[in-house]
DNA sequence: ATTATTATTTAGATACGTCTAAATAATTGT
DNA sequence: ACAATTATTTAGACGTATCTAAATAATAAT
C-alpha cells in the first residue's frame, strides 16, 4: 500500500530476536532475553522496544514482555527469507563453508532491494532449506515445515536422514566437518550409553561415539 | 598489520566522494564540493572531515580543503572495487539493467568481508571492467586504464568502439538503451553541427543525431 | 505476610551523524 | 585598499543507539 515503513539495521536485529526467541509461533519473550540473544544491556532492550511499539511493529506491556505484531511478523519473516538465501547463495556459488556464512549473511539480511531478492531466490534456484537445513519462508512468508526430531529424541534401531543442526554456531559446525557428518547423510542410532547420555551412531558405514550434547543438536527425519 | 582500521558507512561514502573529487590523483576538494556530491550540508562535511583527519585517512587543512591519505586511498580503492564487482554481479547473474545496479551497489560495498569480495571476484571471472566501462581496481588497489576519449572531442570521420558512460545516471542509461547505443558497439562520426555541437553518428548500420550533452558523456576507443 | 532476590524500567551520560543559524575567513569586484 | 560576496567553520540543537547506576515492580523464599 505505502511501501514497507523504514527499519534501521538495529530495528531490523531486534525484530529478529524478537521472532526467534518467540519460537516462530508468536510467544511473549523478556526484555532480559532479547538483551542476552543480542549481546546488549536490558536497559537498551527497553528503550527499542518502546520505539518498535510506536511503530507499530511489536506488542509492548511494560514488565509483562514483548511480542511481534502482525506486521512485525512480516518483518521478520522477510529478514529470515533474506538471511537464509544470503547463506545459500555463499556456500553454493562463493564456496564459503557452512560455518563462516552467518556472520556476512547477519550484515547482508538488511540490504534494501526487492529486485535484488527475488532474483537472488531465481539465481539459486529457489532452495527450501539454507546450508543449515532451516527452511526458507517463501516471499509470502510461507514455509515448508518438514518433520524432524533431534537424534537423543529419538529411540535405538531407527535410522533417518540428518536435516539440520538446532546449533550452528562454527565451533559445533566444524566438529561435525571434522567428524564426517554433514546434512543429508544416513544416520544409525545404534546405541544410548545411560550413564552419561552419548550415543553410538553409524554414519555412512563409520561407527561414531557422539556426547549428548551433539546428539541433541542435530535433526534426522526418520526413515525407518 | 593490524587489520584496517574500522570505519562506519558514513565515513566510507565520504571518503569515496573525496576520492571521486580528486579525480583518481589525489587532488584537494572543498568542503562545499563533497557537500554538493554527498547531499549534505557544508557544517556536516567539516565535522566529519575533522573525524576522517583523526583517524588518519585524510589531510585537512581549515579552509584550504581535504585530500586522501595513502590509507585513504586505500580505502577508498577498496570501496571502488567492491561497488563495481557488484554491480558486475546485479549485472551479470541478477539479470539487472544497467541503470539498475549503482543504488544496491552503494549498499553492497560496505558489507565487511575479504572472503566475500575475493570470492565474488572469482565468481564472476575476474572483470575488469563494470557495466559502465568502469575499470575495477585489484586487490592491490590497481586500474588498467584504457585509452579512450569523449565522442565529442573526436575528429569527425573517425570511428571507435564505445567502451564507457561519464554520466551514469538512470535517464541518461536509458536514453542510450532506447537509442541502441551499448557499450562494445562500433561508433563513427559522421559530422558534427557546428551550430549547436550536436552529432550524427553511425552505430552498428544505423544513422542517429545526438546532442552536443549526449556526446559529451560517451567514451570511445578509437580503431579508425 | 514480610523479606530477599531477580527482572525491568527510568534517569542521566556518551558517541555518531546530521541540521540551522550565526560567526569568521577567503575571494572578488571596484 | 575597501566593500561585497562567497566559502567555510563554529555553536547549539536533535534523533538514534548504546551504556551505567539507581529506582521500582514482580517473583521467590522464609
Ligand atoms: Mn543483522
Ligand atoms: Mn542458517
Ligand atoms: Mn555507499
Ligand atoms: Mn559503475
Amino acid at each position: 500500500m505505502f511501501g514497507t515503513i523504514f527499519m534501521t539495521l538495529s530495528e531490523e536485529d531486534y525484530i529478529k530476536a524478537i521472532y526467534h526467541l518467540g519460537k516462530g509461533d508468536n510467544t511473549t519473550v523478556s526484555t532480559n532475553g532479547v538483551a542476552e540473544q543480542m549481546e546488549t544491556k536490558p536497559s537498551s532492550v527497553t528503550d527499542m522496544v518502546k520505539k518498535l511499539s510506536e511503530k507499530g511493529v511489536v506488542n509492548y506491556r511494560p514488565y509483562k514482555g514483548v511480542s511481534l505484531t502482525e506486521h512485525g511478523q512480516k518483518i521478520a519473516l522477510s529478514l529470515v527469507r533474506k538471511h537464509r538465501l544470503w547463506e545459500v547463495f555463499l556456500v553454493e556459488k562463493l564456496n564459503f563453508s557452512w560455518d563462516e556464512v552467518h556472520e556476512v549473511a547477519e550484515q547482508l539480511e538488511h540490504i534494501k532491494s526487492e529486485k535484488l531478492i527475488d532474483q537472488l531466490d531465481k539465481h539459486l534456484g529457489f532452495p527450501e532449506v539454507d546450508p543449515h537445513g532451516d527452511p526458507i519462508p517463501s516471499k509470502k512468508g510461507e514455509f515448508k515445515k518438514t518433520i524432524k526430531k533431534l537424534l537423543n529424541e529419538v529411540a535405538i534401531g531407527t535410522s533417518g536422514i540428518c536435516v539440520g543442526v538446532k546449533d550452528s554456531s562454527p565451533p559445533f559446525l566444524k566438529f561435525l566437518d571434522k567428524n564426517k557428518i554433514a546434512l543429508g547423510d544416513t544416520i544409525l542410532i545404534l546405541e544410548k550409553e545411560e550413564f552419561d547420555g552419548s550415543f553410538y551412531i553409524q554414519v555412512k558405514d563409520i561407527k561414531i561415539h557422539i556426547s549428548n550434547q551433539i546428539a541433541s543438536n542435530l535433526y534426522l527425519k526418520i526413515t525407518a
